[in-house]
DNA sequence: GCTTGAATTGAACGGATGTTCAGATAGGCT
DNA sequence: AGCCTATCTGAACATCCGTTCAATTCAAGC
C-alpha cells in the first residue's frame, strides 16, 4: 500500500507545516518527534522528506514565513502622515496581527535557539527590519517634537515588547474584546512617548 | 570505582542545580539529556538521582526556586507610601532582578509547558501574587487620581512585559549601564499610567 | 487501457533517551 | 584501625529518535 486516495503535494505539504506550527508551539520544537507530525497528517513519517529536507529547516520555513507575513502585512497598512497617528496605527496593527497568529509568534520568540547560524542570522535581520519601522515613526515625532523620547532604540523594544506580551494572555472569550484591548495598548503606548504638557519635569 | 575525592552532597547537589539551570535556558528542557547535566557536573547520569527523582522534579525546581526568590525579594524591598514612588520601585527592582537572573527568566517563560498540570497551577499562583503586588500598586494610584489607568488587571500584564523584555535585549558590555536603563524604564512606566494634566483628551 | 511518475509505505539504520540497580569506594565516626 | 554509609560508577533496560530507501500504489496523460 502506499499513496493514498486523493492524495496531492498541494495538499499535503501545507498540512505539514500547519501540524508543525501547532505541535512545535504546544510542545516545543525538540519535544516534538517527526512521527507525531506524520500522525497528525495521517501519514507515516517517511513521507514528510517530500516535503522538507530534515526536521531543521521545516523549523526555519515557518519562521521565515511568519516574518515575510509579518513584514508584507505592515507594508501593505494604509499609514498615515502624522507619526502620532503613526504610532496609533503600528500599535492597533501589531496587536491584531500578532493575536491572530499566536502559534507562530510563540515558536518565532522560543526556537530561534534551534536554528543554524545562518538561519538565525537571516530571521534576525527581518526582526530588525520590523523593529526599524517602529524606531522610524519614534524618530519622526521625536523631530517634530510630538514625542519626548530618550532613547529611540530602547523604547522600540520596550513598546514591541509590551504589544507582544499581549498574546500570552489574552482569550477570544476573555473579559476584553480585541478592538477594546487595542484600544487600551494603543493608549498606553500613546501616553508613554508623548510629550507632556511643561510642568516641573523632576524625576519622581 | 564510585564515590569520588571530596564529594558532598551539598557541593554536588546545588551543581546539579546550576549546571541544569544553565543547559535548560541555553538547549531547553526537552533538548538537555540527564547525560549532559551529569557531564557538566563531572558525574554519571545514575548520581542524578540522589539528588532528583526525575527531569521533570529538577525542573520544576528551579522554576520553584525562582519565585521562591522574587517573592521573597519583593517582599524585603523598601516599600515607599506614595503610589508614584511605589510603581517606581517597583519598575526599577523588577528590571534589576530579572536582569541578574537571565537563565532562571527564561526558562520560567518557556519551560512551563513541561510541567505537570499540579506543578503548573502552583507556579501559576505564585506568579498571580507578584502581579497582584503591582496592581495593589496601580489601584492605590487610581483611587488617590495621581494614575489614569482604564484597566489595572490589562496594565499590570502589559507593564510586567515591557519590563521582562529589557532580558531579551540587555547586554552587560552594551551602550547603556543597567541604571540607566531602569531609569529609562521606570520614566516610561510613569508617564503611562499618569494622568495627564487636563488637556482636550479626545483619543488620538 | 497502458504507461509513467508522483506519492506513500514500512522496515531498517545507528544512536540517544530517562531511569534503575548491584557493586565499588572514600571519608567520617568510633 | 576498622567499619559504615553516603556517594558514585557502569552496565543494562526498553523505547524512542531522525533519516534513508526499495517497494508499492494510485492518478493522470496518451
Amino acid at each position: 500500500m502506499a499513496r493514498k486516495t486523493g492524495s496531492h503535494s498541494e495538499i499535503t505539504g501545507p498540512r505539514v507545516r500547519a501540524a508543525a506550527l501547532m505541535l512545535f508551539a504546544r510542545d516545543g520544537y525538540a519535544a516534538v518527534s517527526m512521527r507525531q507530525i506524520a500522525a497528525e497528517v495521517g501519514v507515516q513519517a517517511g513521507a514528510l522528506y517530500l516535503y522538507t529536507p530534515d526536521k531543521q529547516t521545516l523549523l526555519f520555513d515557518l519562521l521565515k514565513g511568519h516574518m515575510d507575513e509579518l513584514l508584507s502585512a505592515w507594508g501593505a497598512e494604509p499609514r498615515p502622515t502624522d507619526p502620532e497617528q503613526q504610532l496609533d496605527a503600528f500599535a492597533r496593527f501589531h496587536i491584531r496581527f500578532h493575536l491572530m497568529r499566536r502559534d507562530a509568534v510563540f515558536i518565532s520568540y522560543m526556537e530561534l535557539r534551534n536554528l543554524t547560524p545562518e538561519n538565525f542570522a537571516r530571521l534576525e535581520k527581518m526582526r530588525r527590519q520590523y523593529e526599524d519601522a517602529l524606531e522610524a515613526i519614534l524618530k519622526a515625532g521625536q523631530v517634530s517634537k510630538i514625542f519626548d523620547v530618550v532613547d529611540t532604540k530602547l523604547t522600540t523594544l520596550a513598546l514591541i515588547s509590551m504589544l507582544t506580551g499581549v498574546t500570552t494572555w489574552y482569550r477570544q472569550d476573555g473579559r476584553l474584546s480585541l478592538s477594546r484591548v487595542e484600544e487600551i495598548y494603543a493608549d498606553m503606548v500613546g501616553k508613554a512617548v508623548r510629550r507632556v504638557a511643561k510642568e516641573k519635569s523632576a524625576a519622581v
